[in-house]
DNA sequence: GGCGTAATCCTGACACTGTCAAGATAAGAG
DNA sequence: CTCTTATCTTGACAGTGTCAGGATTACGCC
């Protein structure tokens, strides 16, 4: 077949329409979120997506589920490239969890903020405890004692995260990356005891 | 009049519908927001608010603004309760922010993270504006000197806050209040200088 | 090769949504 | 009492999510 013919069988529609899915919500905000969009973005028609996520909360759960894993490898990129003692990885983890939010803010509030996604779902809920459960083990390895050390670093983080990806906070969102990074990371290291 | 009838002319409708409106986003959620649910829930028809608010994004910018009023007298109400130095002024003005948070999640969540209000404005632009840099006040009143002194206080109150309001940070969420208040006040002093 | 089953995708329909246009009703000024 | 204006309703339209049913293709099995 040519190359742009539409073969009845799409081949991977399930990762077009996530790809799509992404794209839609970064491009009209997750309010303006809208099924059908998302099928035309893909080429396919209204009711592709109902066989592979159910219906429009399904699709919006495996995209967060793949989101939280995509967060979590953003808090393993900075850690990568870190200092190895347990204070310098935290901080890392924080500076991760702050760049997916400046990143793709979209996703970010389609992670924390929305009420979409069902949690309860048996790949996303698991996916997203262990994206905020990594940081709050990295408080323990860094010195953290108490339920009051793991609650200040995650608050800070994502307080920063939150804000910045909401489009607040320009005191340090307009700053060059570097100066924002040691900016981000003085601050997460106020909330160590 | 008889106590149910309806006369044509309500009265006061544009005050109903922005507590129809706050008691629908309460019990659907921001993403399931109706207009016409509203209406019905005024006793109202579909069309009636469009004469008070021109159209949906036009009632939850009135509602988000009446909101960061309401946000910033959650701060007033700790702080006029709390001692007169600055730095027991500003823990409390965070108490107030996470107080608010708790107390109406979605509404928290409509003025923060939704991109429905229109934040140009007129009303609801200087409101948000005030509620937050209130805060930003208080950082510098408490002894603080820079940006990130700010930065830091802001985003450990907003991060605690919207966790909270999400329903994360489970082990400070279900703590007794006085000891919630107590953790979430030493966590915000760790923000400051 | 051919066949039957199952997966994949489409078409059409329904109720619901926001918004607009036009009309009905009532309040208030003169 | 009349006229103007504000307020609210009715009806229509396009767009949305979801469901039922049908069309098309892939794949295992003979």
């Amino acid at each position: 077949m040519s190359s742009d013919d539409k073969p009845y069988h799409h081949g991977d529609l399930r990762a077009a329409l996530l790809a799509a899915a992404e794209a839609e919500l970064a491009e009209r905000g997750i309010e303006a979120f809208s099924l059908r969009s998302v099928a035309k973005r893909a080429g396919v028609s209204h009711a592709a997506p109902a066989h592979h996520f159910g219906d429009a909360g399904g699709l919006l759960t495996a995209l967060a589920a793949e989101g939280f894993r995509q967060f979590l490898a953003a808090q393993a990129a900075r850690e990568a490239v870190a200092a190895g003692d347990p204070a310098s990885q935290l901080v890392a983890a924080g500076l991760g969890y702050v760049d997916f939010a400046i990143a793709r803010p979209t996703l970010f509030r389609l992670l924390w903020q929305s009420d979409r996604p069902d949690f309860t779902d048996a790949d996303l809920g698991p996916a997203a405890r262990a994206a905020y459960q990594h940081l709050v083990d990295q408080v323990m390895a860094a010195g953290g004692r108490t339920t009051a050390d793991e609650a200040a670093v995650w608050a800070i983080a994502h307080g920063l995260a939150d804000l910045l990806a909401a489009g607040r906070l320009r005191t340090v969102g307009t700053l060059p990356t570097d100066a924002r990074d040691a900016m981000v990371a003085g601050i997460i290291r106020r909330a160590l005891p």
